[in-house]
RNA sequence: AGGGGUGUCGUCCAGCGGCAGGACUCUGGUCUCCAAAACCAGGUACGGGAGUUCGAAUCUCUCCACCCCUG
């Protein structure tokens, strides 16, 4: 009997953080191989948030199809169970057209979503819930109360949380209330193979020089018209707490407009608060053994490094074949 | 040049004779449910020298640096 093979179609990831150039990255990628990019970060798929998530132009596409970008409504919350849906089918599309599928942007939870067999609960946020517990929380003894109530249903996620992490505890409550039943119980074992194979890259650099870059790029938003976006954004309605207005570059422009901080200190807390993000992005990917990083200050130019990059993906997907032969 | 003031982590500030502390930054980390979020952990300082005292960041003298005022 002939033995059938199966193979599991290959994706890319380009990840890595922030003002690492994943984006021209990708798009190169996608245009050596065959490949269409697929964004995972969890603030580039709002609708209107395009210069302050450095979201690609229509020029920085360079013609590549692009998917998962700015197709939500900015007053709408968005979560991770949505996106691993969201993508999961957008991947999905890709490879039925025979293309190659290339994640690319730094939200680490999202790239585990995808990328593992992770299960997560079908329940949205309920706000009067959450808000209910919120109140609960800001009590004299809050905290160690609610953290004692989860040990009573959800055992194995109050052992997880610390107790001052009162957001977590929260959102394991909320869910215990609107399921019945505990979050940890959909929980799906981290060493279940997914059903693709997963080329997972990050895109580095040394830390005074991503600095640098960041510092440079905070100043090119601004004179996109960073400040003209959020007021649109504003003036179209978009609530102040949003969801999509917590992120970096448009809360601390808020404040400014607020009069709560001068421009000079609206730009500086931006910087910072990107800096901190990208150390953060850095920690996440360095727990995940699949990743292949590439320091992008060894390379001559963005073009050696994109040509290295394609090549390497060749190569891995070659060796991959040899072994499944 | 004369008078006054201030010198404490990278930054801003507390400590005013008895173990040098906080906030922010920074560094490392956690993570299957708001993740550009939330949370945890860690490092670093008394401007230099001399004196008083059992004991000095703290009191005295001196030098240095900076700020203010007068000329």
């Amino acid at each position: 009997m002939a033995e059938q093979i199966v193979q599991k179609p290959f994706v890319v990831a380009i990840a890595g953080p922030t003002a690492t150039g994943k984006t021209a990255a990708a798009v190169s990628v996608a245009k050596a191989l065959g490949g269409e990019v697929l964004s995972m970060d969890s603030m580039q798929i709002y609708r209107g948030l395009s210069i302050g998530t450095a979201a690609p132009t229509a020029e920085e596409m360079q013609g590549v199809p692009h998917h998962l970008l700015g197709f939500r409504p900015p007053e709408t919350p968005y979560s991770v169970a949505e996106y691993q849906r969201d993508a999961r089918q957008a991947m999905a599309d890709v490879l039925a057209r025979g293309r190659l599928p290339v994640f690319t942007g730094g939200t680490g939870l999202y790239l585990q979503a995808v990328s593992h067999p992770l299960r997560f609960t079908e329940s949205g946020g309920d706000s009067a819930v959450r808000q209910r517990l919120q109140q609960e929380a800001e009590a004299p003894e809050g905290p160690q109360k609610l953290l004692m109530r989860l040990a009573v249903v959800d055992p194995e996620s109050a052992q997880r949380l610390h107790q001052n992490n009162t957001r977590r505890i929260i959102r394991a409550l909320e869910v215990f209330e609107q399921t019945g039943r505990a979050m940890s119980e959909s929980n799906t074992d981290w060493r279940e193979q997914p059903d693709e194979h997963w080329l997972i890259f990050a895109l580095t650099m040394p830390r005074d020089a991503l600095r640098k870059r960041i510092a440079a790029r905070v100043d090119a938003m601004l004179s996109r018209g960073l400040i003209d976006e959020v007021r649109a954004l504003l003036s179209g309605g978009v609530p102040r707490d949003a969801q999509a207005l917590q992120a970096i570059g448009y809360k601390e422009i808020i404040a400014m407009l607020d009069g709560q901080l001068t421009e000079k200190e609206a730009v500086e807390a931006i910087r910072t608060h990107t800096a901190q993000y990208a150390k953060r992005q850095m920690t996440w990917l360095r727990g995940d053994p699949r990743v292949r990083w590439l320091d992008v200050t060894d390379y001559p130019d963005t073009e050696t490094l994109h040509t290295a990059l394609a090549q390497w993906i060749r190569n891995e997907m070659e060796r991959i074949h040899a072994e499944h032969r």
